[in-house]
DNA sequence: CGTATTTGACCAGCGC
DNA sequence: GCGCTGGTCAAATACG
């Protein structure tokens, strides 16, 4: 429930007080930021406050005095008691109306399980389906892969059997189910592997200490995927990233001590080893080992999750590394993509994998190639997902990150089937040299995007005519579709309208004042409606938050918004997302990622 | 002096 | 069983 509220707490959409009167100086909505919240429940939100104006107005009304009188009576004692009061009350107002939130979250997140549910129930049969009509079928796993991070599909039954652990004695399912950067989310990758076997023996005194309420019950969400993937009676998740970058490590925002080097076999580069030391009991370790075939490129391998809050700078780390590797546990069945995968390291562009943006620009997405990655074997049974942030685009990459994404690719590598999963634009395909060459000897090859041969794979398009079908009605989502669908958002809620405009006028303001700057302004249909607007790309910004996406976003919202770091954070808390790809002979899997960006 | 890093020893899993 | 390898431990060392 704390991250629960967390997630509340940090919503990134500011609302809006000017439309509830001239009490919006002490306004306890200063804290009630709007996040990934669906409309309704802001509609719903806003509802209370109205209802709050209106019972004021009626005690004013009610009570009204004699306004002479009055004057002379109040000094400032009274000025300043009376403000006291009404702050305190304002305060009182804000506490209730976050429960308020809480509670209307903890049903929405319920609701969207079921949903989610239903969903994943119909993305099975779909997958059957496809895989029926595939013209070969070389992998042991289901045709359809699709991703699911932050939020996996649950049923019941399993729930009650995962419920038998020990360490989960919470009944609630609802309430765990986060949104993209919450903490709560990052610790899914670790309670997977915690449930596991393997790594049950290895840290469960760290999580029944640790682990949190929320944590548990992330647990029994995504151990359900786990369950269900029989392929892999003990996975175990790493998500390994590959960046340019001249430090011995990346700075990825954790602490790290390192307890170990050591010269790793295939590559003279001393593998160093790293845990966690932002939390005592952390179990999160990472491996840090130079490419031998480009030393400029650092290959960090991420392993568990934090189970601690995260500095604002690690979160970035640290949900790439969660949703990645949710997606991978998820893998073998059938899940939806959920969460924001954005990283920024070194000089890797900003990426900003599976938030699904819809574009204009709805061909120029920016090509995801997948890969097998330099899986390190061990002895345990580890599944291995990569990123891929070397292949950054062009320097003036500003016009390309708006336009699209950055070239990013990822990679699965499972100990059984090294299935490499690729989210490609048909028109960029990009795929460095040192992939091809520093990967083909893992069983997987990386073909060419247009050589793959095509299957009927589930295209976001598709997932969010399911997801968004009360919002969507055409059966071909189409950038015109879904532009209308936001022009009906904005028209029917105000406080989505006001926020809107609030934000294009920052925009506008913003980028009166850096000519360089370039702005777009991207909505994104969340399960909630998410809204991401306006990203500033500075080309040449060298930090790391400002070169993703949560940086930008940060520094834009912090104009509409007194929390704006946190604004920016949870403003790519993203709703399940869900892209979904198939699996190829080649164990290659096509995903278009739509994009829309509009312009300034 | 406290903390972080280094580095050789040790352990476990796997393949032969 | 033995060797190889990845991973971890912990004493020694370095550093601020």
């Amino acid at each position: 429930m704390e991250s629960q509220s967390m997630a509340v707490d940090s919503g990134a959409i500011v609302y809006n007080h000017a439309a509830y009167g001239p009490r919006n100086k002490a306004t306890p909505l200063t804290n009630i930021q709007r996040s990934h919240s669906p409309p309704w429940l802001i509609t719903e939100i806003e509802g209370i406050l109205l209802a709050r104006e209106i019972v004021i107005l009626k005690q004013k009304m009610s009570n009204p005095g004699s306004p002479k009188i009055e004057e002379k009576r109040i000094t400032k004692e009274d000025k300043v008691k009376s403000a006291k009061t009404e702050m305190g009350e304002v305060k009182e107002e804000n506490e209730r109306l976050k429960k308020t939130l809480e509670r209307v979250e903890k049903d929405y997140h319920s609701l969207q399980l079921r949903f989610f549910d239903i969903l994943h129930k119909d993305v099975s049969k779909k997958g059957v389906v496809d895989s029926s009509t595939s013209h070969e079928d070389q992998s042991e796993e289901p045709e359809f892969v699709s991703l699911c991070l932050g939020r996996t599909p649950t049923e019941p039954k399993k729930e009650a059997i995962i419920g038998n652990s020990d360490k989960v004695t919470e009944k609630e399912v609802g309430p765990n189910l986060t949104l993209g950067l919450d903490s709560k989310h990052l610790l899914e990758m670790e309670v997977v592997s915690d449930l596991s076997p393997m790594n049950s023996s290895e840290e469960p005194k760290e999580m029944e200490t640790e682990g949190t309420l929320s944590t548990n019950q992330s647990a029994k969400v995504i151990n359900v995927n786990t369950d269900s993937s029989d392929q892999m009676p003990a996975k175990r998740a790493r998500v390994s990233v590959r960046a340019r970058c001249d430090t011995p490590t990346m700075n990825d925002g954790c602490q790290w001590r390192k307890y170990g080097q050591k010269i790793a076999k295939g590559n003279p580069c001393p593998r160093a080893y790293y845990r966690c030391t932002v939390a005592p009991t952390c179990p999160v370790r990472k491996q840090v080992q130079r490419c031998s075939e480009d030393l400029s490129i650092l290959i960090t391998t991420y392993e568990g999750t934090h189970n601690h809050k995260l500095p604002v700078s690690a979160t970035a780390m640290a949900s790439t590394t969660s949703a990645a590797a949710s997606m991978l546990l998820s893998g073998s069945s059938t899940s939806h993509l959920s969460s924001h995968i954005s990283a920024s390291f070194g000089n890797a562009p900003t990426t900003l994998l599976n938030g699904l943006s819809f574009s204009d620009q709805f061909h120029e997405s920016r090509a995801k190639q997948i890969f097998s990655p330099p899986n390190h074997a061990s002895s345990h049974t580890f599944s291995t997902i990569t990123l891929d942030l070397t292949s950054s685009a062009p320097s003036s990459s500003s016009t390309q990150f708006h336009h699209g994404l950055p070239s990013t690719m990822v990679s699965i590598s499972n100990p059984r089937s090294s299935a490499g999963l690729s989210f490609c634009s048909p028109e960029h395909n990009f795929i460095p040299s040192i992939w091809g060459k520093g990967f083909h000897d893992n069983g997987t090859t990386t073909v060419p995007i247009d050589k793959v041969p095509t299957r009927p794979i589930m295209q976001p398009n598709n997932f969010l005519q399911h997801f968004y079908e009360q919002r969507i009605t055409s059966q071909t989502p189409s950038k015109e579709a879904l532009a209308e669908t936001i022009t009906k958002a904005i028209s029917t809620d105000p406080s989505f309208r006001s926020v809107i405009a609030a934000a294009v006028s920052s925009i506008v303001e913003h980028g009166s004042n850096s000519g360089k700057q370039e702005v777009s302004e991207n909505i994104i249909l969340g399960s909630g409606l998410n809204l991401k607007l306006g990203e500033h790309h500075q080309s040449a910004s060298p930090s790391p938050l400002n070169q993703n996406g949560k940086g930008c976003l940060t520094g834009y919202f912090k104009s509409l918004s007194s929390k704006g770091s946190e604004a920016g954070n949870v403003l790519l808390l993203q709703p399940s997302l869900p892209f979904s790809f198939s699996k190829s002979v080649t164990n290659q899997i096509n995903c278009y990622v739509p994009e829309m960006n509009r312009h300034h």
